[in-house]
DNA sequence: CCAAACTCACTGCGCGACGCAGTAACTTGC
DNA sequence: GCAAGTTACTGCGTCGCGCAGTGAGTTTGG
């Protein structure tokens, strides 16, 4: 079992917190760079990102939620997204309130084009990484994405200090 | 070593990858609701971040390098942090145009001690992992950072495609 | 030495993304 | 079939941010 007073393992600990945190300092610089050198704001491209991973389209609301905006704003970055081309309005048939958002494919190409360009180079991290070093990183990322779920809704649960 | 072609390493790479976005995409809602939460902005707390992880204060400069900002938006991040007490000013002795940005300790205790509370939990996470497993997963955090450092440089040498 | 060139932090100014509150269209539940 | 809830949208005000310029301070070259 593992031993959780042992202090080899609380350096590896303390290492992984350390490179977590600037991995993560160092997407938010990247993501900000990507959305510079197209043109657009951060949460655009995040928003695009969103609808590319999903297979069906979503909702403006599902967007709101996932990008952590108000509905309100959530109209406004489909407008600008419109606007720019990159998605079109559909009403939904189901639910005549609704109106899903669909990626434009042929104007999506050029940022597409771009993560696949830097994917390809992120790729070769990979390759010298054993099948069972992949899986375990994998089985991280994703509990700590459910985590930080968790935690989210927690945080918004707990009463502000002020 | 390692088959690039072999399709189950395909498979292990794209559910990687997918995981590494949700990963990243719950981050940012994460920070989003830290900083929510403590009556801050993402960009605060994550300054506060970088302030607190580097062993000596940092001038006005190097706090626009990290978080991507000009110097005059990193002015005001500080201005709003020092009037908030998280941060104090100190002219630096050496180069009298510098401007060393300390944080103050007991007004960071709230924050430090909301992340030990959330870090904890985390920490559950890895009890789980084998220590070379936990190796491998930073080794893998950290040279996707330095990669994501590189390609920001590209990023900002490529012309604007417009 | 001293003047030009550079760097640092800071300051108006304007833009625009965002939250808030209210509205209309539509759906669901009692 | 009416009330309550949901969805997307729209003014309005706030404020973080980039841009361009300023002065203090430093470095460099003749």
């Amino acid at each position: 079992m593992t031993d959780v007073t042992d202090p080899d393992r609380a350096r590896l600990y303390e290492e992984l917190a350390l490179e977590s945190r600037r991995y993560l300092a160092a997407y938010v610089l990247f993501n900000q760079a990507v959305a510079d050198h197209l043109g657009l704001h951060p949460t655009d491209v995040q928003c695009l990102s969103l609808l590319t991973a999903e297979p069906a389209p979503l909702t403006v609301r599902q967007i709101a939620d996932r990008t952590g905006l108000t509905t309100g704003s959530a109209t406004r970055l489909v407008d600008r997204l419109e606007r720019g081309g990159y998605v079109t309005r559909t009403p939904d048939r189901q639910d005549r309130r609704r109106v899903l958002v669909t990626p434009v494919p042929e104007r999506l190409a050029r940022v597409t084009a771009l993560w696949d360009d830097l994917g390809q180079t992120w790729q070769t991290l990979l390759d010298d990484h054993s099948e069972d070093e992949l899986r375990a990183i994998t089985r991280h990322l994703r509990r700590a994405h459910d985590l930080g779920h968790t935690q989210v809704q927690r945080l918004r649960a707990m009463p502000r200090p002020d």
